[in-house]
DNA sequence: ATCAATGAGGTGAACGTTCACACGAGGCGG
DNA sequence: CCGCCTCGTGTGAACGTTCACCTCATTGAT
């Protein structure tokens, strides 16, 4: 029955080895300051007594700050899941903890709620914002701690520049070059299975890759299609797309994810109708399954995790102005052709 | 430019309100020891000043632990995530915080290395101890910390009823329940792609679902092929399940998850096998994506979200031994029969 | 009228660190 | 030989809470 002992302090440390706190202190956080005999009795005490030190009284005391907490609302979502990973790399290599909370999209939270899910005032805080929970938390830390905080989710060129603390792709152009790709093969429009957008009482919030789609269409001078409005989960997209599939007029389908993509090519297939000979799928996000589908999937390829480990970066900088500000240095989004995509087929 | 001041404390409430800091200590925690018209006033100040309270501190001053800390290789393989997602749920109903740490396969860290990721010394900590630097943590912080750790992971009813800080499934009961389905079938014997295993340098870590299946093929007198490895990702998969997909004595594979069975239907696909006609696949977890492939993924399903879900409960109980025992109440990982799997072709 | 019980609130220490400073011992230049 | 700088180390106060205990009214029963 090993007793749980209280856990040795940096006090047991320092009486063990016959020094003060302080200089255990500075041991520990290698202080250069310290004579090799002092530091070697105090290395042994601190192996004797297995002291390992307390992260929380080390911020509280002001010490510098090394955590950071994510907001997100859907870590199974691949663009979170991946940037949470690009962050949580990055955060390792130096030593910080990252902490997560989920926003509950079905949940009332009041703005109150939502900075209570932070361990202290100002902790530093990186925010998915890709969607109406997160646009809403977003606008909660902007308010209140806007020094310590950022915001990653799909921006246009101009909102990055006029926003310090946003991070993120321009998805809406990458959209745009997937659809004059579809147009290019022949297709006389292209319809659009769309994410759910973070548009609503928080202004900020729109649907890029949908304008980006849109606006091409418009350029081209070709009809633009109502957009079909999808709910995140495979099987919301599958119910949403069945009209598109079963209409022959429609030949191409821009989607809103990889995840949306698959339930289309799925449908279409229970629909008989052939991909890419009936029709052409384009996905977004290159999720990893997307390239071992058969067909292929044709995608629009992002890199998340570097958006991750840049928003840790600025972070960083926000928070401690002595670190530069880092710059973006992430491949842009790139159309990924494979299988799904092609020319429309000969009346 | 909002100069950054600093966030209000407990003692500035005090003073606003006019009250000792203690008093507003037992407003902030609903105590029901104070008076109507001093709760309003201090709630008054607590509003005015934006005071909120300092979650590191609490903790520092003892009072009731409220996070945990998930310890993970991977977030992005789906078990692990829907686990992560079932603790943070759990955790978030009852106002508890979430840490992650993501233990790196590649490096090499020390064992000193692994309790130095936790924010203190007791932290209570849940392990998804599915592979080897999962087994690895899970055995130092057994050895560290034993009444503030969990783990999740296969394992077998025996091991579990042994071991009082374990929770799982007992998937090699689900493998063979899958080989014998498909033996039922008709085919000869049935192939394994095997998911990396556990087994090295630390004891217990063995792989499940591959010793299921082996033994209902022995059990069945059928011959047992040598299992194919395979790494965690879908690239890996596909490479190492050529040679089976190119053997046409190979009617049926089982997977060791649904992206591996992923690969092996794509690689099937290019081998010009048909499945299920020429080929069953079975895979495991049910993913979303599986019902959704074409053809639709026969696969195993397993509730992770509720293990993980368990996992925190019962951690609450290792840390807290008033709160009682939560009983495993989850689904057994149950075989979802769907499109790809089918008798074998006649000779 | 007295006394115990109860309700409301205050006081001081503790949690485990770091920070700002103070202090003595040598070394070195003048 | 004196003053000053640097090195190594110690002292005490903070950080923002909670805990254990104390005090002072008020109440109600005896």
């Amino acid at each position: 029955m090993a007793q749980a002992k209280k856990a040795a302090s940096i006090w047991d440390v320092a009486r063990l080895a016959g020094v003060s706190h302080q200089t255990v202190s500075r041991v520990v956080n290698g202080s250069p300051r310290v004579a090799a005999a002092t530091r070697d009795k105090v290395l042994e005490a601190i192996t004797e007594l297995g002291y390992r030190p307390n992260r929380l009284a080390r911020s509280l005391a002001g010490g510098a700050v090394e955590s950071v907490t994510v907001l997100t609302a859907d870590i199974s979502l691949y663009g979170p899941e991946a940037a949470l990973r690009g962050i949580e790399k990055a955060a390792r290599a130096l030593d910080w903890s990252v902490q997560i909370s989920v926003l509950d999209p079905a949940d009332t939270h009041s703005d109150a709620d939502i900075i209570a899910r932070l361990p202290r005032a100002g902790e530093p805080t990186i925010i998915m914002a890709h969607d109406e929970p997160g646009m809403r938390a977003k606008q909660v830390l902007l308010d209140t701690q806007p020094q310590a905080m950022v915001a990653i989710g799909p921006y246009t060129a101009e909102e990055l520049a006029a926003s310090p603390w946003l991070v993120g792709m321009d998805d809406g152009k990458a959209a745009a070059e997937a659809t004059r790709y579809l147009l290019d093969l022949g297709h006389t429009t292209v319809h659009h299975l769309a994410i759910p957008t973070s548009t609503g009482t928080f202004g900020g919030g729109r649907a890029h890759r949908a304008e980006g789609w849109a606006r091409v269409l418009r350029e081209a001078g070709r009809p633009v299609p109502e957009p079909v409005p999808s709910g995140w989960t495979i099987a919301e997209a599958f119910k949403a797309v069945q009209p598109l599939v079963a209409d022959p007029e429609v030949t191409a389908i821009l989607c809103g994810n990889d995840h949306l993509a698959l339930a289309t090519m799925r449908a279409a297939h229970l629909a008989g109708r052939s991909v890419p000979g009936d029709l052409s799928i384009v996905g977004f996000d290159n999720t990893p399954f997307s390239a071992y589908t058969t067909p292929a999937l044709t995608t629009v390829n992002q890199d998340f995790e570097s958006v991750g480990r840049g928003a840790f970066e600025l972070l960083r900088h926000r928070v401690d102005s002595s670190i530069p500000r880092p710059v973006p240095g992430w491949p842009e989004p790139e159309l990924i052709v494979r299988e799904t995509s092609g020319p429309p087929a000969e009346h």
